[in-house]
RNA sequence: CCCGGGGUGGAGCAGUGGUAGCUCGCCAGGCUCAUAACCUGGAGGUCGCAGGUUCAAAUCCUGCCCCCGGAACCA
């Protein structure tokens, strides 16, 4: 057997100074799904997640509670990771950017560029307040007057010394990069908006800050620390042993795709890249820069997501009050993953019932009510039976084939789209010309084929929708007898039809005669 | 001022030259297996405005109006 292609992904990793909400996770999401469906079609994928963890501002959200930063750290990890399994994201590995692991590998990535010429030494110039013992950007420093929004206090102008990035020297090199490898940036919109950029001329960055506790120290000064960008950007590499297991940075570097939010594509479509020439390292294959999220009001107006607007939509909310599958579909469903989408509750109550309680949820209770009830849950002398239906009034292979290539291009609304509008309306509307409740009276053959059928667009349904309602799919895939094992179903067995060795069977459990609703209504 | 995205029936969207489509909602009918779910039909749009190109434009060109983002450390 020849090696199985490897998939390397990631998302971003997020500050810890708050807890995770809807946008966040709408990203971790819409990776999720590629990681799974990669999985299915049998890459050996690696999915990283993570925590960036090396800010003043984590340092001082911990001592505000009393804790060590480590602590807060680890604590703050728990409760993203303890949302990101509720929400049934399969990643492989979650860094933090405080473990060793990243630590020895930034040191020996920035000894790396700094040993090849791209760091110097300089000053940093910038308004500083006292009272948060920080630079602040000049877009803040306008925005607040020329005074800190925090402490009131005026902003003073502060020079330090500080290590630089030679970034602009990499104009050329990136710009040919672009061209070399049309594909690295998408979607395709974004790709200008990093060209003019680039373009336009790229400026040294400072990479290092004095005089703080918390952080990586710089190898070759240790006065001063690695400024967060330098050092979040490496977890990418760091989590896979760049500088700690070179046998295991062999095998999935370079990264398939980053999966990252829009306002950050310049960090990873410009700096990333050339940090990377600077150290001789291969750069990634695609970074992947998708839309934001916003909070419709009951009002109709759109809102950022914002802590100090107080809008935060918490994921466990909607868990708790629907579930993680419907939270998953409303998303890729709604959201364009590409671009940007919005949350209401209005919106999500309508989506669910329409689309998972009354489509595919009723259909899958309607068949295997009907079979329990006519059948006794077994279809005799179907096994080895050809499907009618699929051939005739469904083009299943068609389908199949659209829906991979919309995520492949991860387009997950048009996916979902598809399989609804493809698959599931087409099987309530062949029950309903059919009527198997009616025909069952009359000509209990025909009745059983039509049950038949219709079982195999169930079963079809629920392969595609294996990335993304994981056990959904799995509970309506398992409420019968296929041959193949879920585990190792793949897209090509939605519409290549095994032969069963077995009659068809209802194997789904059953109360009064009933099967439990996958989706309950809600009013 | 600049850059990007967008303005399509009540709401949300698809649609880059050839009879304007989907989902939700609304109205009427059918069915009754199913989670009062399902199916069929209907009403409802001068596709932001004004010009232009073309046999033909939501779709191409020009100008204008309006909305939403962005401009370096914010997913």
């Amino acid at each position: 057997m020849a090696e199985p292609p490897r998939f390397y992904q990631t998302t971003a990793i997020d500050y810890p100074n708050s807890r995770p909400h809807i946008g966040t996770a709408f990203e971790k999401i819409g990776a999720d799904v590629q990681a799974r469906y990669r999985r299915m079609e049998g890459y050996a994928v690696h999915f990283l997640m993570g925590n960036d963890e090396n800010t003043i501002k984590v340092a001082k959200r911990a001592a505000e509670l009393g804790q060590g930063p480590k602590t807060y750290c680890d604590d703050m990890a728990r409760q993203f990771k303890e949302v990101w399994r509720a929400l049934e994201i399969s990643y492989d590995d979650f860094i933090q950017t405080s473990e060793q692991r990243h630590h020895v590998g930034c040191r020996v990535f920035i000894q790396r560029v700094f040993d090849n010429g791209h760091i110097y030494k300089g000053t940093y110039e910038g308004w500083y307040c006292e009272g948060c013992e920080a630079f602040k950007t000049e877009t803040e420093a306008k925005e607040s007057g020329g005074v800190c929004a925090i402490h009131k206090a005026p902003l003073v102008k502060r020079s330090e010394p500080c290590y630089f990035f030679a970034l602009s020297k990499f104009q050329d090199q990136l710009l040919r990069f672009y061209e070399e490898y049309p594909d690295f940036i998408q979607p395709e919109s974004r790709r200008n908006e990093v060209l003019a950029l680039v373009q336009s001329g790229l400026q040294d960055v400072n990479i290092t800050r004095s005089g703080q506790e918390w952080g990586i120290r710089v190898p070759f000064d240790e006065e001063f620390t690695i400024y967060v960008w330098f050092d979040a950007l490496l977890n990418y590499i760091t989590a896979i042993g760049y500088g700690t297991n070179a046998e295991l940075f062999q095998r999935w570097w370079p990264a398939d795709i980053h999966f990252i939010g829009k306002d950050i594509t310049r960090f990873h479509c410009a700096l990333w890249p050339a940090m990377l020439f600077a150290a001789g390292v291969e750069a990634p294959r695609m970074v992947f820069g998708h839309g934001f999220v916003y909070l419709k009001s009951a009002q109709g107006e759109q809102q950022k997501i914002s802590k100090t607007l107080g809008n935060i939509v918490e994921p466990m909310e909607i868990i708790t009050k629907f579930s993680a599958e419907a939270f998953r579909y409303y998303f890729l469903r709604e959201c364009p993953f590409p671009g940007d989408g919005e949350f209401s509750w209005q919106r999500f109550s309508d989506v669910y019932n329409a689309d998972l309680a009354n489509n595919l949820g009723n259909l899958y209770s309607r068949c295997v009510t009907l079979i329990t009830k006519n059948f006794d849950g077994h279809l005799h002398e179907t096994a080895s039976r050809e499907p009618g239906v699929i051939y005739t009034d469904v083009d299943i292979e068609t389908t199949v084939q659209q829906v991979q290539a919309h995520v492949e291009a991860c387009q997950y609304n048009f996916a979902l789209e598809k399989i609804w509008r493809q698959v599931l309306d087409p099987a309530n509307q062949y029950a309903d010309k059919q009527a198997p409740w009616t025909l069952v009276k009359t000509d209990k053959e025909a009745a059983k084929h039509v049950l038949y059928d219709l079982v195999e667009l169930l079963r079809a349904a629920a392969i595609l929708l294996k990335p993304f309602l994981p056990l959904s799919a799995e509970t309506i895939y398992r409420s019968f007898n296929f041959p193949q094992p879920w585990e190792s179903v793949r897209h090509e067995d939605a519409w290549v039809h095994p032969r069963q060795a077995a009659d068809l069977r209802v194997l789904a459990a059953l109360h009064d005669g009933k099967v439990k609703p996958l989706f309950p209504r809600i009013s």
